[in-house]
DNA sequence: TAAATAGTGTCTGTGAGACAGTATTGG
DNA sequence: CCAATACTGTCTCACAGACACTATTTA
């Protein structure tokens, strides 16, 4: 926020009619968004195949410029792209971090602004299906994927991001449909976490922290087993931050 | 990462040779920081009053646009303009968050990334006293003041992100210069986190975690009572994580 | 000696991990 | 009945909070 003319006896209202914005050399600035989602048992990414220059026919994370016409605020921006590969309107979406080079884009100095954003994916939802450029990649072959620009580093950063956030807050709610059961809860969190969680200890604390709201069975549900409770969560239930890391497995 | 031009049969040579950042509005990137130190016991925070348009003579936090010949990253910038407010030339930095709209800024759409830093402020390095246009302030009148932009709203955000870490990282480590008392460290700790801890409790959290080194007993100090003995931190002590998070007093 | 500061012993409480046990469904 | 899945009882362990106690210094 320093700026760049001496220091005149302008006034201020001189001085913003005098800028110009286009006498500087400026980065160009992109949002990317790694978006998650549990698709069966699996994690897995949203990414898309490029269709134009630079890195074109190569995979990378949805995302594009910040349009200064058109976009309020970069969360916006975010969730406006958000929008429009998934269809989306309300998703969980989180800064992780901001990366800027002068290498990691071949068109010059550039910034971007990666976020990382959670969705339930219901099989009956069709627009995930329909969306022509992106596609849900289990997480096992993106790790493998050789993506455009420095996208396997920012995957992996919300990746992590994702990961670290599970063991101490209840993100995992925001990839699964509601009606859902303690077991299938639990496999989220695990599938999230990348380790395996001890039963009594994940529903105790689930008990405890008081999240969800139990929901009537559904008829519908058959499988083998006894049949599970359903619960949905509470308000805000996603948010909720626990004082203990989970998934510390006891040494020997 | 989206492109803007039409999908012709072009290489991406050529496109690239095309290409002109200045044919695109872009908005302003700059870097700002909130620089922490403990002096006299209490919290402070650097600020500049700038001296130039716009928000000329307001308090701001100290920072600066991209310069695109100059900066090879965001996080260089970020210790570059550090190093000319504070001569520190190794600081702890993390980024906290980006912000960015059309409103933040009177010049235009503006994007700025925020980095917090933590110093030790030795009474004998002079070069803190010797910058005209920065001052180290108390956090309790940094928050009254009213600063230029959306700097007050930046200076909350790493604050917080201070708090919140100084309860499960050995952060404050990096605010102290070695060799310290584990008395004057969890004075530190207990006023980053801005909360009391209990005496027995911290001693023996920071014994089990390993974090420091017994320093050999410096005949200057002097002081009433017990004479206490004297610690450094091992090195990357101040990255350590606890699992569980401190100052949760119980409740009756 | 007292005052001040440093440092310890030890009890309690919370909540995670381990794991065996019971409950309820379908075939 | 058995297999499969859901759910519970209960022990142990790690570690934070509370707080009284001892230790070592100067005045």
């Amino acid at each position: 926020m320093t700026d760049r003319t001496p220091d005149t006896q302008q006034s201020e209202a001189d001085y913003l009619a005098q800028y110009n914005i286009h006498d500087y050399d400026l980065p160009l600035t992109s949002v990317d968004l790694a978006i998650f989602t549990l698709l069966h048992g699996e994690l897995q990414v949203l990414l898309v195949e490029r269709d134009s220059f630079p890195a074109r026919g190569q995979w990378a994370l949805p995302g594009g410029f910040v349009d200064i016409q058109q976009d309020l605020s970069l969360e916006a921006t975010a969730i406006r792209k958000l929008q429009e590969k998934t269809g989306v309107a309300t998703p969980y979406v989180e800064q992780v971090l901001t990366t800027g080079s002068p290498e990691r884009d071949p068109r010059g100095w550039s910034i971007t602004v990666l976020y990382m954003a959670l969705i339930a994916h219901a099989p009956t939802q069709s627009h995930v299906q329909g969306i022509r450029d992106a596609r849900w990649i289990p997480w096992a072959e993106a790790q493998q994927l050789p993506l455009a620009f420095d996208h396997s580093a920012l995957l992996m950063a919300a990746r992590e991001r994702l990961q670290s956030k599970t063991a101490y807050t209840a993100l995992p709610l925001h990839v699964l449909n509601a009606p859902f059961t303690l077991s299938e809860l639990q496999r989220a969190f695990e599938t999230l976490l990348d380790a395996p969680l001890e039963k009594k200890s994940f529903r105790r604390r689930m008990e405890e922290a008081g999240l969800l709201e139990a929901v009537d069975a559904d008829p519908q549900r058959s499988g083998k087993g006894r049949p599970a409770a359903l619960f949905k969560p509470k308000t805000a239930a996603g948010d909720f931050v626990f004082s203990r890391i989970l998934g510390q497995t006891r040494e020997g």
